[in-house]
DNA sequence: CGCAGTATTGCACGGTGTTGCAACAGCGGG
DNA sequence: CCCGCTGTTGCAACACCGTGCAATACTGCG
């Protein structure tokens, strides 16, 4: 079969440039490239959009059964310090991951039907300018997550 | 002594209306007015400000030992239902409840300082209006809380 | 005052992370 | 190829909450 002698071949499997250069990236900090960070990075290449930490942990338990979930969410913060995600929080608080993102935007929950949607940074820019001059405050854009009630949700 | 009798005699030891209303506001729901509850309206009485649910959990146990942290979570549940406490989330997730809340009001946190500010409804009308507009979306501004970094901590 | 009906509690357990610490293992250098 | 320096891991324990369920106890009523 020439299936084999090609994934043999291929240099990689269509991995998105930025999970690549991780390894790289790493090394110039002085930090290590794992098997663990390993594992958690195929996981990432493989998702997109958003995925809470315990999700994570449970798809590189998929791949290695082994993992621990300390680990992935060290690992995790780490990736954060590298742009490579960003988390906020759900309603309930717990941790959401954006992997890849693009450009800095933030979250509006629905607290009814649960949905989400993406604030794009123009939709937060008078709340941003505004406390930035007024109070010298820097809005960390990216960690914010805005609960209400969708205009679905409102007929009730 | 006298100190007794004007103890005895004393109609209320100055307890703000809205706690004094409690009992009532709860029978007219059908619901209970139970030990548990009454140590829990106490504790809120006696603080102001913000408090995070784990340390209500512990004022409660101050003043009755037996206490148990879900019916403390549960009790705020019904409090928060009755706008008597509002809560919202920090950095971490943990809750934050705000206590007698006077107007409908955001936070604002700092994530290096770990201070928090209130952002009152107007310096986040532009938001809650845009997205109401935009989107029919209705914000829940006391559920709010924008990170970032305080004026002092961006010298840095 | 005792009853019945229903709200509430306690308990046990599960979920989601976080942290201290000793053992381990990248990785650059000899 | 082995050494040693440090960054990492795994483990165990802890913190903060939510939930299902059976036992309990408010409340209004007779
Ligand atoms: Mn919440
Ligand atoms: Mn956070
Ligand atoms: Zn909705
Ligand atoms: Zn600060």
């Amino acid at each position: 079969m020439t299936a084999r002698a090609a994934s043999e071949r291929a240099p990689q499997p269509a991995e998105p440039a930025p999970w690549a250069s991780v390894r790289e990236r790493l090394r110039a900090r002085g930090l290590r490239w794992t098997p663990q960070r390993r594992v958690l990075i195929d996981v990432l290449a493989a998702s997109t959009g958003h995925v809470t930490g315990s999700e994570l942990v449970d798809r590189c338990r998929a791949v290695d059964p082994a993992t621990v979930p300390s680990t992935v969410y060290r690992a995790l913060d780490v990736l954060e310090e590298l742009g490579l995600v960003s988390h906020s929080h759900g309603h309930d608080g717990r941790e959401e991951f954006h992997i890849l993102p693009d450009a800095a935007h933030g979250h509006l929950h629905c607290t009814r039907c649960r949905r989400t949607w993406e604030l794009p940074a123009g939709e937060a820019a008078e709340l941003t300018i505004g406390l930035h001059d007024a109070r010298g405050f820097s809005v960390d854009l990216s960690h914010l997550s805005v609960g209400g009630l969708c205009a679905d949700c409102r007929g009730a």
